[in-house]
DNA sequence: TGTAGTGTACTAGTCAATGCATACACTACT
DNA sequence: AGTAGTGTATGCATTGACTAGTACACTACA
């Protein structure tokens, strides 16, 4: 639970905070970090760990059980339903690819050399370790 | 031109309209299909393409143009941006860092592996050259 | 029985996204 | 000079996102 939870990051991208709470946890789940029938972090306790509000965290919730990925239990909590697959190698892949080409353009843009942009963000993930 | 416009989709993700159509041409620029200098698809036919209002594609435009990616010029139509001038190394290596921190965010974000991506950054550059 | 901890729900306010309509201003071409 | 085609801009309306606050309802445990 400290897992999924501790994964959590939202980033002022634009894009609505419930939704990459949604993406995310879905994410995490299908990677296996719950099991089924494993208890999720409470809303409130993603609300207070995000610093959003309740009402926020419910709806991703709310979205996560109308997609069958989790059961909402009053009184009790949120457990994990049907986990969604993992995503494929392929499919990681093309993620990888679609942001390598949006960061490269967006280096480009900025007169930043991507090789050296590049050799940046790993130190930095290294780092992070 | 066309093969621009002719990749670009809208889904009904909860993401705003004008972040998928940023990232969606960051991305294609990224990929080299269009060149410096290239004229972009203009903003009403990327709005009666996609059946979006003008102003939606003009502030994805403003933030592309904004970023450095694209220039707009009344009257003729928008291309894609120019190298900028070249900045000093100091100033450069603070951007990259900024940049690429960044990036790792919106990685960690979207469960992508940085070295991955890193990877994928200088192969991509590479092939550019 | 009472309480802590959980989900559930509502209202109100603010800000953002989108669409629509319209018109202006510039460029380039005839 | 006129026009088509391009970007630029404004105001208004609607809907959605988010927050804060508050309180209700259920569960499980002591």
């Amino acid at each position: 639970m400290h897992t999924l939870l501790e994964s959590l990051r939202l980033e002022n991208s634009g894009v609505p905070i419930y939704i990459q709470l949604r993406e995310q946890i879905l994410r995490n789940l299908g990677a296996g970090v719950l099991a089924r029938g494993d208890q999720m972090p409470t809303m409130r306790e993603v609300a207070v760990a995000l610093k959003i509000d309740l009402n926020t965290v419910r709806h991703a919730y709310d979205e996560l059980e109308r997609m069958g990925a989790i059961t909402l239990v009053r009184g009790r909590g949120s457990f994990v339903a049907q986990p969604p697959p993992a995503i494929s190698v392929r499919e990681q892949a093309k993620q990888i690819d679609s942001l390598a080409k949006q960061t490269l353009a967006t280096a480009v843009a900025a007169g930043i050399d991507p090789v050296a942009l590049a050799d940046r963000i790993k130190a930095l993930a290294r780092q992070e370790e």
